[in-house]
RNA sequence: CGGGGCGUGGCGCAGUUGGUAGCGCGCGUGCUUUGGGAGCAUGAGGUCGCACGUUCGAAUCGUGUCGCCCCGACCA
């Protein structure tokens, strides 16, 4: 019994959050420390993710190809503040051969296959692609590159968590090349809003948008942007990024074109991604202690049926109706299933796809055929309706774009409700006390590292974002650090991070 | 890498002073059931993480080892 549920949010939200994930049928621990394996469920979930993803991409100019997973040792050394960001994190190949082993139980590495240089599994491919576009690109002609790739990448992470961040993970990432900074800035800002739009359209997650900090930003980019969401425990977490690598890939990889004028000049590059960690930042937005809640657009199953009968003949009246249904639901552009399962109990059923985030439900037995209408139930909220079999499925159908509106004002309300300004340092260390989050913390920051890393130190807030434009006016106002109390040009936001 | 926990049927667990492994859920079959996580009957399923040691005898004791999970440190 005791292993239907999830433990609530209430009594430990990171055990909720696991044994959601788990329950739900999104993944599952695998073999391997740090990796998971990703259920038809959860898969299906990147899948819609992908799409959507990949549709914006593909409006916005992009187009996709693919680099190898395996990248030579030395293309990291190329870029020094690059190597120093992954260095830590990599998986290397060392060698390409097994041999049974001399008393023949099992295997081991054979010690002459050893490989004359190391393979790192990438950690993102900056390397690789750099390489290729130094052979594609010779003039302005070549340019703008505007490739993206999706792929799995390894990062070897000290301390894992489902989705949030494993070891192995499936990502895009795009790769672009510019004449121009301005270009290429243009580029990274483009993304950083499809990114924006994504988040607040499909995942009805509301996000800001900023730069990040020196101590934030990618390891070899001249700057970051970001999204930043607000989970239910009041954490911040990074939902993508979007950074403008200036000139130093180029630099390193000495990647040149010749400009109009004539004259060698260095590319500038962007490189953004987000990951299958937007399925956890999915789940840690919107989901309940009954499991999963989905947003409709990004539901791999928007509306389930449960018919009912007790007998064979109860349901030889209620099984073509649900079919029927079914199809004008399909007709309809909506992802739909029949649970025609026989042994399990309507209530088993209830519980079962609630877990799953199902957002509608629609319950059909011999009560509805007598009346001739059916029971909907919303996911988000359990509330139901009784609607005549006639506009069933149009009525399921539009209750999907309520659902999405009603959950995205809903996580925007929880983050305005979680949304902090505050002017003194009592206040900003008060808010972060002890170990829960904190919401997103509206401060003025005196634009040091040193400032940043020792309000970290003290409270395990980091800054999330600076605000491009101010979230109110009055934050784009001069003030005082809240910590050093020197001048400030605008309010920045801070906040514990995932 | 530090702290904690755990390795026993698919999952969750019990197993006393060492005596040859059990419970719940799930699974198969049958019957009765089905409107918020059904019941009864019956059946299948385990080299107790691995290695070495102590012993007539090890899931149990000892030593070692491997792995996983959680909390930190680290970090797209």
């Amino acid at each position: 019994m005791s292993n239907l549920g999830i433990p609530s949010r209430e009594s430990n939200y990171a055990d909720w959050y696991n044994e959601l994930v788990l329950k739900a049928d999104l993944a599952d621990h695998s073999a391997v420390r740090g990796c998971m394996v990703i259920k038809p469920h959860g898969y299906a979930l990147w899948e819609n993710m992908q799409r959507a993803l990949d549709d914006m991409f593909k409006a916005t100019g992009h187009v996709n190809a693919y680099f190898p997973l395996l990248i030579p040792k030395s293309f990291f050394e190329r870029e020094a503040e690059h190597v120093a960001g992954f260095a830590k994190e990599c998986a290397v190949v060392t060698h390409h051969r097994l041999i049974e082993k001399p008393d023949g139980k099992g295997l081991m590495v054979d010690p002459n296959a050893k490989l004359e240089e190391e393979l790192i599994i990438r950690p993102t491919s900056e390397t690789v692609i750099w390489n290729s576009y130094t052979k594609w690109i010779q003039s302005y002609r070549d340019l703008p590159i505007l490739i993206n790739q999706w792929a799995n990448v390894v990062r070897w992470e000290l301390r894992t968590r489902l989705f949030l961040r494993t070891a192995e993970f499936l990502w895009q990432e795009g790769h672009t090349a510019h004449a121009t900074y301005d270009e290429a800035e243009t580029e990274a800002l483009t993304i950083l809003d499809v990114y924006r739009r994504f988040a607040e359209d499909w995942m009805a997650v509301p996000v800001l948008t900023g730069l990040k900090s020196e101590n934030e930003k990618f390891a070899g980019a001249d700057h970051t942007y970001c999204i930043e969401a607000l989970t239910q425990d009041v954490r911040a977490i990074q939902a993508g990024t979007s950074h403008h690598l200036g000139q130093n890939f180029a630099k390193a990889f000495g990647t040149q074109f010749q400009s109009a004028e004539g004259k060698l000049e260095y590319v500038y590059a962007t490189s953004w991604g987000v990951s299958t960690r937007l399925i956890g930042a999915l789940v840690m937005a919107h989901s309940d202690d009954k499991g999963l809640v989905c947003p409709p657009k990004l539901a791999p199953i928007q509306v389930v049926i449960v018919p009912m009968g007790r007998d064979e003949a109860a349901r030889a009246l209620t099984h073509p109706v649900a079919d029927r249904i079914a199809q004008e639901l399909i007709d309809l552009g909506i992802r739909v299933k029949v649970d025609k399962r026989e042994k399990e109990s309507p209530g088993f059923k209830y519980n079962y796809w609630e877990m799953r985030g199902v957002p509608v439900r629609i319950e059909l037995g011999p009560r509805e055929l007598e009346s001739g209408q059916a029971v909907l139930a919303r996911r988000d909220t359990g509330e139901k309706a009784t609607v005549g079999l006639e506009r069933v499925a149009e009525f399921a159908r539009d209750l999907q774009a309520t659902i999405q509106q009603s959950l995205r004002d809903r996580a925007l309300a929880f983050r305005e409700a979680n949304t902090h300004r505050v002017d003194t340092w009592e206040e900003f260390a008060a808010l972060f006390e002890g170990e829960g989050g904190g919401g997103f913390v509206v401060a003025h920051w005196d634009g040091t590292s040193e400032t940043e890393e020792e309000i970290s130190k003290r409270t395990k807030a980091t800054i999330r974002a600076i605000p491009l434009k101010p979230l109110i006016p009055s934050d784009g106002e001069p003030g005082v650090c809240v910590l050093t109390g020197k001048p400030s040009k605008q309010r920045v936001v801070f906040a514990k991070a995932y």
